[in-house]
DNA sequence: ATACACGCCTGCTGGC
DNA sequence: TGCCAGCAGGCGTGTA
């Protein structure tokens, strides 16, 4: 479920559940969901296993687990030397690092479900909290579902982030623990990602600085990660059929208001679906519960192809841009004048 | 620096 | 009915 609101469904279910939860054991079964981890699946394990869940936070698409500093990493180096590499990195924090790709799920249970098909990493985790009788609640079943093993999980070290402020989005733990050395830390391969529209740091007079700097068309601007986080096709062709701007207009000839207004439709666009939990066009994208969001029946051109306008009832098209289908409104987002090349 | 093609995968749909 | 091309919410790398 792969774009921000989707992603931050996932986040804000998986908050409360492993805020201070410990990882009793990790369980990777298929290799593949592990090609942003650097190192094979033992140490993913090895690195994880034991480890206490600090919260849940979320830059753009990316969703990440900042973990408690490890009790005693000597005693784990010596103890996998051919890891022992890892030794150098005592002290720096580490998350556990979980990117969707195309159709990743994370779910939460019992263990009392039938394993999905395309499981590929299993957590067993004990919550942090404890009932009235002051007796532990019973471990909880975090599984890696992705049927085309295009999102991966990782174990990754943790940067400052480069102009002080929090990494990304962390819910409620946020407000209680507004100085938390994980806070202002993001992991390393997710630094090159620009915060997304909703972050409060998010510096709209730099969005626009960098969009006036491309040549290329606006929609490929929305979609660069470097430039903007969170979005991707779907809110990309809501967003520029709210501004009424053509996918191909060249972003370097739009004015600084054309941007706001373009951003202020992101915004909108991205909050609406937060509300109805997200898309969902069919069991793919789902919250932790297996549960899907709404925010399909209010989708104004993607994959609304033949249907009217939702503004002025001219049929919605579907074209070809950058190999992937775009959806806009011909008549309230023209076709630019010079089409170039 | 930027722009593009391509690879990574599985499963479903529509046309023949 | 079967087969195959085309398509799907993404990202990273390599090449000009």
């Amino acid at each position: 479920m792969p774009e921000l609101p989707e992603v931050e469904v996932v986040r804000a279910g998986l908050e409360p559940a492993v805020s201070g939860a410990r990882v009793l054991a990790v369980h990777v079964l298929d290799e593949r969901a592990l090609t942003r981890h650097d190192g094979p699946g033992e140490d993913f394990a090895h690195r994880l296993t034991g480890r206490t869940i600090a919260a849940a936070v979320r830059r753009g698409k990316f969703l990440w687990m900042p973990l408690e500093p490890a009790p005693n990493p000597e005693a784990a180096s010596t103890e996998h030397t051919e890891h022992a590499e890892h030794a150098e990195h005592a002290g720096h924090p580490e998350a556990l690092v979980a990117h969707l790709g195309m159709s990743g799920q994370i779910l939460l249970g019992r263990g009392d479900r039938p394993a999905a098909k395309h499981r590929r990493i299993l957590l067993e985790v004990q919550p942090a909290g404890t009932d009235r009788d002051g007796t532990q609640e019973p471990p909880v079943e975090l599984e890696f579902v992705d049927q085309r093993t295009f999102g991966s999980m990782a174990i990754d070290t943790m940067v400052p982030t480069i102009d002080g402020a929090a990494a990304g989005f962390a819910g409620h733990v946020d407000d209680e623990h507004p100085d938390a050395s994980w806070r202002r830390s993001i992991p390393s391969q997710v630094s090159h990602i620009a915060r997304d529209p909703l972050d409060p740091a998010f510096d709209d007079d730099r969005f626009i600085a960098m969009a006036r700097k491309r040549a290329s068309g606006i929609k490929r601007v929305l979609l660069d990660q470097g430039v903007v986080s969170g979005i991707g096709n779907i809110y990309a062709d809501e967003s520029l059929w709210g501004a009424k701007l053509h996918y191909d207009r060249p972003a370097e000839r739009l004015t600084r208001a054309d941007l706001r207004l373009l951003l202020a439709e992101v915004r909108a666009v991205l909050g609406r679906a937060l509300e109805d939990g997200g898309t969902s066009f069919d069991a793919q994208y789902v919250n932790i519960n297996g549960q899907s969001g709404y925010f399909s029946q209010r989708l104004a051109v993607y994959g609304q192809q033949g249907k009217p306008c939702p503004r002025c009832g001219t049929p919605i098209v579907r074209e070809a841009f950058m190999n992937r289908s775009s959806h806009r409104c011909p008549v309230c987002q023209p076709r630019p004048r010079a089409t170039r090349r």
